[in-house]
Order: C-alpha cells, then sequence, then structure tokens
DNA sequence: CGTCTATTTGAATGTACTCAAAAGCGGTGG
DNA sequence: CCACCGCTTTTGAGTACATTCAAATAGACG
C-alpha cells in the first residue's frame, strides 16, 4: 500500500511507530476547496492547520487600500495556515483561499495539541517546520531589501518554478511586492535581453 | 536568588524542574562582546545560539553591491543567530556584531542536541521560539508590502521602542529597507507635520 | 582639540506606481 | 461552433516615491 503524501512528508524529519501514525492519521480531515472558496477568512477564528494534498492555495493580507497583498503560496506537500492566529488562538490577519480545486488535511489546534502531549516527537517536527519557516521568510526579507524587482522575480523563477507555473502572474506581482502592470513591463524587458 | 533572566524567559513557556534547570545552564558559556566586534562573519560555521542578557546586537547581509541589509537587532531577553546556518550546519549567510558592549550566553549545537534528547520538553520551548520568530517575519513583510516607509518608521517606532532609542538611524533605515538619506527626509517630513 | 562616523541637505535620476485603455484568453450559453 | 462575458495581461503617459552622489553639519570618542 502507497503510504499517504503526508506521513512521507512528516518521516522526513520524525520516525514514527505504525500505531503512532495510525492514530495521527485519525486525527486529519479531509476537505476539498473549490477555485475561489476562501478557506480561512479574515477576523475568524482559524482553528486548523493544513496540509495540501492537491492543488494550489494562497494566504493574502488585505491591507487598509483594499490591496490584495501575497504572503504564500502553497501546493501539493505545503503546509498552510494563519500561524498567528492559529498558535496564539487570535482572529485571523489572513485570508486563504484556493487558486485551483484542491484537497487538504486538515488537522485542529486542539487535536494537535493532544498530539503534542501523547507523542511528543511532534513538538520535535513542528519545531522544524517553523524552524524552515522561519529561515525562509528571512530569507525572502534578505530578498526583498537587497534585490530590486526584476532580480526578485528571477529568483521567484528559479527558487519556486513550481509556482510560477501554476499561479496568475497577477498574484506573483502581488508576491513580489509589485503591481501586475510593472510585472508585464519586466517581463518583456527580459524577454527582449534574451532574443 | 535572583533567578538569571534566561530561567524567566524559558519558564514563559516551560515548566522545568530545579535539576533541569541547573542542567541546562550548564550547557551555556557567557560571552562579553566589545562593540563592533563580530559575533558571526558570513562564511564560518554558525555553532551557537545566543541569548542576549545585555546589551545590543544586530544581525546583518551583505549583498553583492557591498550594502549591509539589517535583518534584525537583539536586545535583553532576545535569542540571535543564524538559524539557517546553526540548524542545517551550513556556512553562515548572515554577520552578526554588536552595536555596543554586549553580555551573551551562549548555546553550542551539539549541547542543544543532547538536551532535546535529554529534556524533551525543550522541543517545545524551542518549536514555541520558532513559531514566534516566524510570524513576526511574516508580519514584516506584511508591513514592508503593503505600506509606504514613513508608515513603516512609525510602525517601527511604535513596535520596537526599545530600539528607536539605542539603535543608530542608519541601522534603522537598514532594517526599514530605505537609505538613511531618505529615512532622514522622513524625520523631518514628520517633525513638521507634528510642530 | 582633532578624527571618525552619523546625520542632514539638496539636486539630479531612476524605479515603480496610478490610471486608462486595449488586447488576449478561457469558459459558457445560444 | 461561434459570440460574448469576465478576468488577466499588456501598453503607454504622467507622476510619486525613493535613490545616488556630493557636500555640509553635527556628535561621539580618544
Amino acid at each position: 500500500m502507497e503510504p499517504s503524501p503526508i506521513l512521507l512528508n512528516i518521516r522526513k524529519h520524525i520516525d514514527l511507530t505504525t500505531v503512532e501514525e495510525d492514530y495521527f492519521i485519525s486525527l486529519l480531515k479531509e476537505k476539498t476547496v473549490q477555485r475561489k472558496e476562501q478557506l480561512i477568512k479574515e477576523g475568524e477564528a482559524c482553528t486548523y492547520i493544513n496540509f495540501v494534498q492537491q492543488g494550489a492555495l494562497r494566504a493574502f493580507y488585505v491591507d487598509h487600500k483594499d490591496n490584495e497583498n501575497v504572503i504564500m503560496f502553497a501546493i501539493r506537500d505545503w503546509w498552510i495556515t494563519d500561524m498567528h492566529s492559529f498558535a496564539n488562538e487570535k482572529p485571523a490577519m489572513l485570508n486563504i483561499d484556493a487558486l485551483e480545486e484542491s484537497i487538504i488535511l486538515q488537522l485542529h489546534k486542539k487535536d494537535l495539541d493532544q498530539l503534542f502531549n501523547k507523542v511528543p516527537k511532534f513538538e520535535r517536527f513542528f519545531r522544524i517546520l517553523m524552524q524552515n519557516a522561519y529561515v525562509r521568510e528571512q530569507l525572502r526579507i534578505v530578498a526583498n531589501l537587497s534585490m530590486p524587482a526584476a532580480d526578485r522575480y528571477d529568483n521567484f523563477l528559479k527558487k519556486y518554478p513550481q509556482f510560477a507555473q501554476r499561479v496568475p502572474l497577477k498574484q506573483i506581482a502581488s508576491y513580489l511586492g509589485i503591481t501586475p502592470e510593472f510585472l508585464s513591463l519586466l517581463r518583456k524587458r527580459t524577454s527582449k535581453r534574451i532574443s
């Protein structure tokens, strides 16, 4: 039998017994999210952390000028939630919706807390997950501070080719912190430079 | 007897026995860092995570144009390291130096790994530490994407008044992703607006 | 007091944005 | 199967935000 993608994801960092794996799997709720369907809305409680089995989602922040600022993308094998809201049980600041029809596995905060107590190895798993997320965000800040938009786009294409293929340019522009019009201009320039 | 600041820091998130606390303390090396002394240099291995007992430090990244981009500040009660280098045992990408004479407590990677195995509660502590760091960096990205420089500066002053008092404007400008000249201009503008 | 670095000031420039409009593209219904 | 609709992407003109470079001023430290 094929092991589920989420178990492969977890086995990257910790070893579990079959019993532990079964217990973990029993905590998960599978959910299908339609394109444009909102999984998490700003202001609501965000009680689930989500593992993407299939599809593509985005997290974004709506600022005071009603601009959507894309914070992260998530495709197969990524975890996504509003971590601040999830961990501290505060209203969500972020919105999360599906860029295409997606299948996710949801783990509830209270189940995760129990899991931590019953199987402490999961503390390690989530420590590593948070560590990697922290480092990733720090690298993104470095990129934003030290590179002009054109270089950030090149960098994005190199680093996340999977995203580049599936995500509309408009969303990528937002992720990079530029307008879609400007991204379009940048793309025209580089294509000229190449040809 | 006064409990040490680092124990107070840890007790915010986990409960330890006296034996565990003593064991933890025994792993720490105290170190004094002079103003401008470099604690971590790009390219070298970064084998310590550092808790600031006194003083102020900064982490920065030197880009291909030799600009120093400030990634974070750390004062009393903050932890600082090049997390990517520390966790994955890679050469450091960041530099860390002291903005003023500082006293830090250093915990070695191999001691931390042992600590995790002997006292698994520390997995939880560092999970929460990483979680908070992740959320903080994400909020910073939101701020960078959605606000003009003037608002980011106001935001910084509100959020980190402790830093604003101790850190040179040049360093704050770098942290905000602007030039010191432009920050100076912004300050002149706001002071006019107030008076 | 002199030196070194941080901060301010100003002019010229560049990067990225806004607004408006056209072109492209995928889906849906007739 | 084509025509139309809605949304994304492109184009262009005018503008605003932020940078560079150069130089003056102010502050900190030995």
